[in-house]
DNA sequence: GTTCTGATGTCAGCAACTGACATGGATGTC
DNA sequence: GACATCCATGTCAGTTGCTGACATCAGAAC
């Protein structure tokens, strides 16, 4: 992984074949591709166990929580989990937004991310609708705050990210 | 197009290879590849058109017209264009379910679809952060009111699938 | 009639990935 | 201490997605 992103960064993610990654880190190319499904997946090797935070901090949501509530606990877990090193973020969010490819497998790893957490809340006695339309809701503004957060001068830190962006989306759906 | 569909319902997609598809069109693989930019592709034929709708209908809502719902009226004139053929658009989805890399295309299209909408916010004078927010919500409207609508028994068409999302929505946000 | 252009074919080649089999070292067992 | 077992890795050959360079050829323009 740390062989990957360093080369990915130094030349680029096309210009960069998987037979170089393995060499830099000293195993063959065929020993990568037994470590990693593809190229692009060693770049989210954090992605399950964000999703299983998120989950844990969904399950132990109060029950009386609404569902946004419990999703947002979710994604307030997930985002201090991730809040730490924000120089390490920027430099993978970058690497996401020059190569499309990469930006394809992060939607899908958010997406997978929203459909496990409408499972968690019809768990919790949520309806399936309205459970997929909290969850993805969530992710939004987890997404958004997190480019907030890696931007040119973000307000606070990751979790505050976050709250501002749903504070905007309460007035949006207010003022609708 | 018509080939590829065939075959990919008939094999599967990653049982499909890009030689057999021009065969069956009459072409070469060289030939193939220079109209399609890669495998996938070929199923996203009308992304652009159907953005290039939502777009337009987007600068045409009223000026009055709160961020949200002028996205909202983009979707219903996307839907429009859709929602003429439900076959096709379960074949599609059908395959899309099926094959994680297909999905993977679709999100990416589908977040293209909410930053160029929200883009089209900001010509209307939206600030960003409300304008991405609001335009990735109707895309989540959208793509959750698509689902509903390609699945068994939908209560309507795809604008009244739409309408239902939209109103668990309302109730969502108003219980949190 | 010539020229030019655009679509297509041909061919060689790279890189992502995969299956099948070999190997070698660590671990456990008698 | 010899032996069996197992797991990670290496080796190798092969398929497929995709690309660049060049050839061809039919029709449009002049």
């Amino acid at each position: 992984m740390q062989s990957a992103m360093e080369l990915y960064v130094e030349r680029g993610f096309e210009q960069t074949t998987a037979a170089e990654i393995a060499e830099r880190a000293g195993v063959t190319e065929r020993t990568f591709f037994r470590y990693f499904a593809d190229k692009r997946e060693v770049l989210f090797g954090g992605a399950s166990e964000l999703q299983r935070i998120v989950l844990e901090a969904i399950e132990a949501a109060p029950t009386e929580a609404s569902p946004v509530d419990a999703v947002l606990a979710g994604m307030f877990a997930g985002a201090e989990r991730i809040g730490g090193n924000r120089d390490w973020s920027c430099q993978r969010a970058a690497l996401l937004a020059a190569n499309p490819s990469l930006m394809e497998r992060e939607l899908l790893k958010l997406s997978a991310l929203g459909e496990a957490a409408a499972d968690a809340l019809r768990l919790r006695g949520v309806a399936a609708l309205p459970a997929r339309l909290a969850a993805h809701t969530g992710v939004s503004v987890f997404s958004i705050g997190f480019d907030t957060w890696v931007g040119a001068d973000p307000p606070g830190d990751f979790a505050e990210c976050i709250r501002m962006a749903l504070a905007e989306l309460r007035e949006l759906t207010a003022a609708s």
